[in-house]
DNA sequence: GCATAAAGTTAGTCGTTGCTAACTTTTCGA
DNA sequence: TCGAAAAGTTAGCAACGACTAACTTTATGC
């Protein structure tokens, strides 16, 4: 396995924070109408700065619309990667309750592993959540 | 699932990079009997500069030791935490074939779930290759 | 054995993601 | 209504992990 090919850097990092803001910003909307700085501090247990900094970041990578002392909106290209985000999210933490993981370690692990699992590997997750494990 | 416990930050992420240098490490000397800064440039894919950054943190860290112009040796805590890493990355990685992932992504995958998998989930990772899927 | 190639080091820069501190704006209750 | 609490903004700092460029040291091939 010499040369294996490591691409996580820090775009990979940063477009992995960008995916939990973009869906907690939509779970945060589709639960109260709207997301305000603040339900992201609490949800990411960070302060109003860091938000800010991050909120910023995103509206200039065309994710999300701010103004001033306003709930924070996304755009369609947002909705679009959260709502991918979500999905992939779903299926990660319906397969780790299914191999009898507890739902909180499954949802704990989900966070964490959404972002590293290919496409190949989440049909594997999905076919075997339908048909059974392979034999 | 309100107030989610985010803790993936700059910290987790500077430990995933720790863990996966010294796992390199350790398979390199396993491999050709030492480990230079260039193995480490050409497995990660990054410029000698940055590995000589990265091993200064990892020195400072107590998990390696260098001398100028020297290879680079592990710590018997840089071993501990090599051996750990490799093992978990070994069970990721066979799950993820048992799961009929092809070799190639599972390699690929491996390497970033590995980092995100607490101990509930490797155990049913385990429990799932050794008795197969829970009925 | 000496020139050159390879390896390693050092210095300086940038972007991300955290922080604190100080400030302004908005909201709400007495 | 007005004053304090909550929310939001701005500025400045630090660690990490990446880079380039310039340099020194070691190894290698004639």
């Amino acid at each position: 396995m010499a040369e294996r090919i490591h691409k996580r850097t820090r775009d990979d990092h940063a477009s992995e924070v960008a995916e939990d803001y973009v869906e907690a910003i939509a779970d945060t909307i589709a639960e109260k109408g709207r997301c305000r700085s603040m339900d992201l501090v609490r949800h990411f247990a960070v302060t109003h700065a860091t938000v800010n900094n991050t909120i910023a970041r995103l509206q200039r990578d065309g994710l999300v619309t701010t103004e001033r002392y306003q709930p924070i909106e996304l755009t369609a290209r947002g909705r679009r990667l959260a709502a991918a985000s979500r999905k992939r999210h779903e299926i990660v933490q319906s397969f780790l309750e299914a191999m009898g993981v507890s739902p909180q370690t499954a949802a704990i692990d989900s966070e964490g592993i959404e972002h590293h699992v290919s496409k190949e590997t989440l049909q594997a997750m999905t076919r075997i959540l339908k048909d059974g494990w392979p034999t």
